[in-house]
DNA sequence: TAAGATTTGTTCGTATGTATC
DNA sequence: GGATACATACGAACAAATCTT
């Protein structure tokens, strides 16, 4: 957090977004960490000379990046929280909401990312992470019969996905892997793609991730990754032959 | 975005956020693209009954999420704007300042990613572009002799990758890799990262980028990708014979 | 259960700043 | 320069939530 003007702009700041950085800086400052409590909104007016207002602007400023969380009462008032996964996924979906990304551009990082993650991460899960990935893997024994079964299918497959990514001792590639099982998982939702149920894919999905499981149980991180190659490579034909462009199917919060 | 509650979550929405949410929606609903307007302070105010300071708490919340941008006089009032990667890139920085992230967690994206990056924009380059990656490459004609030197020259080679990852058709891949170098150079100017300049790896560093853009020129998509790998190994050793620890660097806006 | 204390939440009236015509 | 239309900011009052006793 710098606080400073970093960039050349002469972008004229309004006050509460100036009394946000105060503020941000008055944190870094002291070096406050997750719980610690931030001044209450009487002791800011007078610490920035500003009204209630404006002050009251500036923390809403906050608490929408997920720095800060506020709350009423005694032994209320504001505290610096840890942004969370959650709420920088959102952020940045607000992002390429305007990006216009399509199923190739999100397969080519997918393919490139998941052999790479669960090549790091043979041998290092516990039994009881392993246990609920193979759950997950195991959920649905029987193929898709409707749309909509075939719907819920897909929404579990990248499940499994999102929550390997949250395993990941690389938590930016934990990140980026999880973001766009994100993406993908509200597309599925908001669009009805997956329209016909397609019983080869979904066996061959199946049969990869219990497969997956194993080989990661094993600390077989070459096999591993060769698993996830191929499986990447059955998803995404499975994508291709629904829609392309994805336009506009987030935004989410 | 959905505006609706997706999650299972009780959380208490203030005031402020709900009416955030109702001009996300009221966006939405009309499809406002870009630079199209939204209704005034006095009209949302009748629009969802509630005060002026409620509005403008609201609006502040859009606008640290770079949704809209907010002009004072005549004409004036909010209007959407599409979120720019430089805040999607300060939002996101917010999170992994919590992260804990190593040098080696973000060497093993930019191994998995630069490589496929420069393949698929060999031969899809402007003159224009190779151009002034040219330029970028060739900044530096002389090593450093200085600390301060050999900063300059991390810069600008991080500069350098920043501004390919801008090229990429893959939004979502140029994203990632234009986030990684920004934390690099975060990271780099805030410590004295590089202390001691080294002969031998400034040398193979520019070698590299003036003969990854003449791959990239000739359209040679496996040669440029071998390259940028070389190139990925020597940056890594580099670092690594830095600091390791990369924590609470940057949170920056 | 109830009352009181504390802190945020919300409203309103008014005044000021700023950009456009 | 003056009129207009808009956001910006302030201050005082009251409402609501939540903790303590």
């Amino acid at each position: 957090m710098d606080g400073s003007d970093t960039s050349p702009n002469k972008l004229k700041r309004s006050r509460p977004v100036k009394v946000a950085d105060q503020i941000k800086q008055w944190v870094v400052e002291r070096d406050l960490k997750d719980g610690d409590k931030l001044p209450n909104e009487g002791e800011m007016i007078k610490l920035f000379g500003v009204s209630k207002g404006t002050v009251r602007e500036a923390l809403r400023i906050l608490e929408a990046q997920g720095l800060i969380i506020t709350k009423t009462g005694p032994g209320g008032g504001s505290i610096v929280g840890e942004v969370s996964a959650e709420r920088a996924s959102s952020l940045l979906a607000n992002y390429f909401y305007f990006q216009d990304l399509s199923l190739t551009d999100i397969y080519q990082m997918r393919k490139a990312l998941e052999p790479e993650l669960v090549a790091s991460l043979a041998g290092n899960l516990t039994d009881e992470q392993l246990s609920e990935l193979e759950a997950l893997a195991e959920m649905h024994p029987k193929p898709a019969e409707t749309a909509e079964q075939e719907k819920e299918h897909h929404i579990s497959s990248l499940k499994f996905h999102a929550r390997l990514s949250e395993f990941a001792g690389n938590k930016l590639l934990g990140f980026v892997i999880g973001f766009m099982s994100r993406i993908l998982t509200d597309l599925t939702v908001y669009r009805r793609l997956y329209d016909k149920p397609n019983f080869e894919l979904w066996k061959k999905g199946r049969e990869h991730q219990i497969q997956l499981v194993k080989a990661l149980r094993a600390g077989e991180a070459t096999i591993a990754q060769n698993i996830m190659k191929s499986h990447m490579q059955i998803a995404e034909e499975l994508m291709q032959t629904q829609e392309a462009s994805l336009t506009k199917q987030f935004m989410g919060d």
